[in-house]
DNA sequence: CTGAAAGCGCTTACAG
DNA sequence: CTGAAAGCGCTTACAG
């Protein structure tokens, strides 16, 4: 088996130095069209690639963007990686994924393995890394974080309006004439849930209807949190014709736990999510839900770090979540 | 801001020379007790991380695996990758991701680029890259194939039974008394579709019950393809009672199908699926599937591809693919 | 057990 | 426009 060719056997089999291999390879300054040829085509014949642990080396520079995900096993964050790796095909650049899984510890290790790796940009979806530290990156490398607001860092942030997406979801209810809605939250340690249930708060009483605690149960944005919540739902033996949940994992586990108590949606009990999972256009029936187009968030965060890296300002704007309006509420009866 | 500690900062705070700074990092070759501990020291003081671009130039390797999946969107690959990312975790390799997206020049890119980044082993997911081309990239690097079995590599391909579980599926069916099942297929392009077939054929057969092909129809292996193949089920005008979908995504399909047209599941029609999916347990009602345990055979590939690093033989086992028996399927009554 | 030296494969001033 | 030289930050024979 041959060794893979390097500047040098370029460089000898058309006839320049190793210098005017690398500019032809850079682009970095002009060289003469003949020579430049002659590189090609040497290029070309031996195959060569460039060794890029010697490129990044001598550059500082790694050709890799970092992605601090929480889960490659959400479907949430697999279409965020997707949108990634996606706009970056074709730059020259490669997303490096690594997992915090909803630890801050572990996001801490994940971003410290990404930087020592020499990302050129990173990436961060979501978590809970305090806004300080996160300041502190921003401050070293491109960064661009995905589904938080921080402070400081205008432009490098992409995320949806919870609150205004959520209200709307409610409202969406009320006008279906719904006046008993629970709200099924996310874990209230996440900035997200918090402003979901601010927005289903605010549109009850701007409807002019009591917030009735009974009708609100926290879960924690997983499908075994949808389940036990209609089970609490079920014990406290409050009566409701609607339910608004977090996300659409949890809609996922009250739809069950609906089913198995012979409650049909949309016919006894309408159900709203949040996200527009992939899954969610077909359960059944298929779910109304605020669309979060995860897939295009990916994208865009990734294009901000591309221009962030070619110096241009990152300019990213947020994105407007939109109701989707599919079967599983209906229209109550008075 | 201080620039970042090179080995060079280390050996001058230990009063050691590089070499030995890098032997302590390595463990290559012993070291005073007493230097080693200052060099230690200096390391934890400086807070030094060697530089990987430098290592991976110097050794020819860069502590990456790079994994070939076909779609990070995808959930199934999804749970493959999150299994390869936590085998990894704490080896000090990292896993690089390419998506080949189900199209041979996608993959053979991805591959390239993988090769690019200089990956010390290499786990290639499905897909249809030709089997010599996979016994190439094994002759030159550690090679795992995930849900392919490729002649001459043993121990290097971690897939399941298609044949027996299917039939196994079927089976299940045919002992509730079902005799009218529908088999909607998968891309058969992909040998694991034609297995699964296969395996239908074969459980009917021996079961003394006649093919009919009017029965089958053939999807590709995303729910689009099973609400479609629900149409074609139903302008044939062929009664069956039980449908057995290639993966679960297309039993996603058929399912919003057959409540679209008022059909129960599973009192109307039996359903099973294959894959497991992590949503497959809260579909209505959860779905009786083949468990295809992805996560695991993420976390086993990677296992594999460690040993083989460390020159023992992979030594993978292909995994037994269990039935899970949900609330999809019933007894047919006479 | 240890240090000086060479080298991994590139790129980038520097001097023409 | 071009080449010789230095250097990126490590590791690994080599010689003690």
């Amino acid at each position: 088996m041959r060794k893979t060719p390097t500047v040098s056997d370029i460089a000898q089999a058309a006839q320049v130095s190793t210098s005017t291999v690398s500019r032809v390879l850079t682009g970095s300054s002009p060289v003469h069209p003949e020579k430049r040829a002659a590189v090609l085509a040497a290029i070309d014949r031996l195959n060569f690639r460039p060794n890029l642990a010697a490129r990044s080396l001598v550059r500082g520079r790694s050709m890799t963007v970092g992605v601090m995900t929480q889960s490659l096993l959400s479907q949430f964050y697999g279409e965020l990686a997707m949108g990634i790796e996606e706009a970056l095909s074709g730059s020259g650049y490669h997303p490096l994924f690594a997992s915090g899984n909803w630890h801050v510890d572990e996001e801490r290790t994940a971003v410290s393995t990404l930087l020592e790796r020499k990302v050129d940009g990173l990436i961060v979806l979501a978590g809970q890394l305090p806004e300080d530290e996160l300041r502190d990156l921003a401050a070293k490398l491109p960064l661009v974080v995905v589904g938080r607001r921080i402070v400081g860092l205008p432009g490098q942030c992409m995320h949806v309006d919870d609150f205004a997406s959520s209200y709307q979801a409610v409202r969406h209810l009320i006008d279906l004439n719904h006046r008993q809605i629970v709200h099924v939250t996310g874990d209230l340690a996440h900035a997200d849930a918090v402003e979901r249930l601010r927005g289903y708060t605010k549109a009850l009483s701007d409807a002019g209807l009591a917030y009735d605690e009974r009708l609100v149960v926290e879960g924690n944005f997983i499908e075994q949190g949808g389940l036990l919540a209609l089970e609490t739902l079920l014990v406290r033996g409050v009566s409701f014709t609607a339910i608004f949940a977090a996300n659409d994992q949890l809609a996922y586990g009250l739809r069950l736990g609906l089913y198995r108590h012979g409650l049909r949606v949309p016919e006894d009990v309408s159900l709203v999510g949040f996200d527009d999972l992939l899954n969610s256009a077909y359960t059944t029936p298929p779910l109304t839900t605020v669309r979060q187009a995860m897939h295009t968030q990916g994208q865009q965060a990734a294009r901000a770090i591309l221009r962030m890296l070619a110096g241009e300002p990152p300019d990213l704007k947020p994105l407007k979540a939109e109701l989707v309006l599919r079967e599983s509420t209906r229209v109550l009866r008075q």
